[in-house]
DNA sequence: CTACCAGCAATGTAGACAGCATGTC
DNA sequence: CTACATTGCTGGTAG
């Protein structure tokens, strides 16, 4: 069976595009292969049929792996419908969202996973792992990113377990390519082919100057509202705009929304209407956000960021594909995640703030944006189009960011509290058991490839080391190291060594625990960063009760408040953990804390990791005191609710609001649920819910 | 004395991965 | 470091 065929018949494409031909001319059924092409180029393709053969004639599983939970289950969906049916090919996601649970995982041929879940998976000991024939990894150019090293040390373990394995890397073009095909012993296709020819241009004084320096003349007026008018109207296309913060993605959706209302036309109208409809119900009651974008929708136009719940997000996205909604103005979210095009990008300012302050975003980060221009089969070509402030920065932008080159890769494995992590796993998975095995392992990375010497790093792995050993996670002598099985356990949980060393710590202390003893203790760990900001105003009303409540927390406060600068920080989204297991409405915690639906719900995900996490360590250390009270705080941070409404909350369809109104009908528990009367609980609930609950409850008996 | 406003200082700022076992309003 | 929009405060002026 010819794959590259079967691939091309599976996308519609007669022909391979030069840059597909070009890979193709590599050696790649024996290789490993580095792909550096520019977004949307088609380099899945190639990954496409790497897979195939991989399956198909070699008989070896393939994982892909990518840095978001979207990326892998939008491949999922679409490699599924391609080729799951036709070739017999089983496929599963593999994520923290949605899990095939891991030991069924070896009965498929691919699977998909972020680079962390991959990690988890080695940490897990998958045994299947070490029958992969080949390994995608999806934006190896994220080996620069926070998560790099994450990257980085998986890479090698999975390499390393798996010699006969190969790898095919997918990564935007890069200088220095070259350097990471020698780092993964791979043949390298390089290219600058987009099948939709891309123009980027630069906008200043009512015209847009090309990279080919020739100018387009547009209307005059605030330049975005040109372009967008021009794009919407003149051209009747659709519009994405890259605003640096979610204040200015709202301002400006809102601003460009009375010119995308001028172009839909009746049915459109009526579709957003239902859009808007279903963007007000997801939310227990409609927060503020949910009526500015629901009111936007209807006018055709919508913002889209972190503040917004996934559900939400999906709709935006969905509107948008199906041409309902003509513009969209998004913070890096859409830039990097799910495949979402327009004909025009506009970005309307390369400078976004930073721990350092205001800087300019990398010229890796501009491609990308821009590289969203253009619609494959809608439009003939895309346009990336910079706001400048004057003649000088428009000619400056077009040197730097349009004909500039990306910036190098470089690895992140230095950066020690993620180093930290890493070696924990690397000793409990024993890849690394004494001072040989460690230095082999550090030899193989891009860190050793880039810097030669590793004796600086080995200097903080001492360090490191001294730190785990201390905090009874390994234990070592002169010959050998090996990981406690508490350090297992914590190396598997995917805990920051140092956050399960303060769980440990207080668990074991004497102090009592309180509610908020236990909620800071998650909100304080790195895992929950970025914590909640403090406006200023609220800054002595705070640190007045963060004395008040100190006592209750985990930690000395009247010393941390002088060395710790996020304490209060801390504090404050432990507090909103706090509202919200004391039932404050959503609309509520919001305004008092200052945030947004989706930034509570990721929160709360990652504390029930967290709480989920230290509830193992206390079975584990026997702590058993831990054991009930975390059990109870975990489902009431699931729902939401005070203590006494958990019982009604497991039943389906019942959750906090639910709950509280047969509460306050003096129906009390489940019991009780049981003994009412159908007809009564459809007033307190409304028919059609009641109806469904009792349904439940009478197949339970 | 008060209502109002120009002008300037202060303020705040993107995103998203990990465990485990199944179902919200 | 290389931003910028929004909000809040101050002091001045007109009425």
């Amino acid at each position: 069976m010819d794959v590259k065929k079967a691939v091309l018949k599976a996308n519609g494409f007669d022909s391979f595009n030069p840059m597909q031909s070009q890979a193709l001319k590599k050696n790649w059924e024996e290789k490993n292969l580095v792909v550096a092409a520019p977004t949307a180029s088609g380099k899945t393709i190639m990954a496409e049929i790497g897979a195939l053969h991989s399956i198909l004639q070699n008989k070896r599983k393939v994982i892909y792996t990518c840095p978001l939970r979207a990326l892998a289950s939008e491949h999922y969906d679409d490699w599924k419908k391609k080729y799951s049916k036709q070739f017999g090919i089983r496929m599963a996601v593999s994520t923290g969202d949605f899990d095939s649970s891991s030991k069924y995982l070896s009965r498929y041929d691919i699977v998909f996973t972020t680079y962390e879940k991959l990690d988890s998976l080695i940490r897990h000991r998958a045994d299947w792992l070490s029958s992969v024939g080949l390994l995608i990894i999806d934006e190896v150019h994220e080996l620069d990113s926070g998560r790099g090293a994450t990257l980085e040390v998986t890479a090698c373990k999975l390499r390393r377990m798996n010699p006969k394995m190969r790898t095919l890397a997918l990564s935007a073009t890069i200088p220095n390519a070259e350097e990471l095909s020698d780092w993964l012993e791979a043949e390298l296709a390089k290219s600058n082919y987009r099948p939709i020819p891309l123009r980027e241009g630069v906008y200043f004084n009512d015209e847009i100057k090309y990279a080919n320096r020739k100018t387009e003349s547009l209307g005059d007026g605030n330049p975005v509202e040109a372009i967008v008018d021009d794009t919407l109207h003149k051209k009747k296309k659709q519009a994405l705009i890259f605003a640096n913060t979610r204040r200015n993605a709202e301002g400006m959706a809102k601003k460009l929304s009375t010119l995308s209302e001028k172009s839909l036309d009746s049915k459109e109208k009526l579709a957003l209407e239902k859009d808007a409809k279903k963007i007000l119900s997801i939310l227990e009651s409609p927060t503020e956000q949910c009526k500015k974008l629901a009111d936007l929708v209807k006018h055709g136009a919508a913002f889209h960021h972190a503040g917004l719940v996934q559900k939400q997000r999906g709709i935006v996205e969905e509107a948008f594909r199906e041409n309902r909604v003509k513009l969209i103005s998004a913070t890096p979210t859409l830039a990097a995640g799910v495949n979402l095009p327009a004909h025009t990008v506009v970005i309307p300012s390369l400078y976004r703030f930073e721990a350092a302050g205001m800087t300019r975003i990398p010229v890796r980060e501009y491609k990308q944006m821009v590289g969203r221009a253009g619609r494959p089969k809608y439009d003939k070509e895309g346009r990336g189009i910079v706001i400048a402030k004057n003649d000088l920065e428009a000619e400056e932008i077009l040197e730097h960011y349009v004909d500039g080159d990306m910036e190098d890769i470089t690895s992140k494995l230095g950066i020690e509290p993620i180093l930290r992590m890493h070696l924990l796993s690397l000793i409990a998975s024993h890849f690394v058991f004494d001072l040989d095995s460690m230095e082999q392992f550090f030899g193989c990375t891009l860190y050793a490839k880039q810097y030669g010497d590793l004796a600086e790093l080995f200097e903080k792995v001492q360090s490191i080391l001294e730190e785990l050993e201390e905090w009874k996670f390994i234990e070592s002598d002169e010959k050998k190291i090996v990981a406690t099985p508490l350090g297992k356990r914590v190396s598997e949980l995917y805990l920051d060594p140092f956050t399960a060393h303060q769980m440990v710590e207080a668990m074991q202390s004497k102090r009592k625990f309180s509610e908020l003893t236990y909620l800071f203790l998650f909100t304080q760990s790195s895992e929950f960063r970025p914590w909640l900001g403090v406006p200023k105003k609220k800054e002595p009303e705070l640190w007045e009760q963060l004395q008040l409540d100190g006592k209750l927390l985990p930690v000395d406060v009247e010393r941390e408040m002088y060395f710790d600068l996020n304490l209060l920080r801390k504090f404050q989204s432990s507090l909103l953990l706090q509202s919200w297991v004391r039932e404050t409405s959503e609309q509520e915690v919001m305004k008092e804390y200052n945030t947004q639906p989706g930034i509570l719900h990721s929160k709360l995900r990652i504390c029930d990791w967290l709480a989920y996490a230290s509830l193992e360590l206390a079975r584990l250390l026997k702590e058993d005191k831990h054991i009930a009270p975390i059990s109870k705080l975990r489902k009431r941070l699931k729902y939401g609710v005070k203590e006494e409404l958990l019982n009604l909350c497991e039943v389906r369809y019942i959750g906090r609001v639910r709950a509280r109104r047969l509460w306050r009908a003096k129906i009390k528990s489940v019991a009780q649920l049981k003994k009412t009367d159908a007809k009564d609980l459809g007033r307190i609930l409304g028919p059609g819910t009641a109806s469904q609950i009792k349904q439940q409850l009478s197949q339970k008996v």
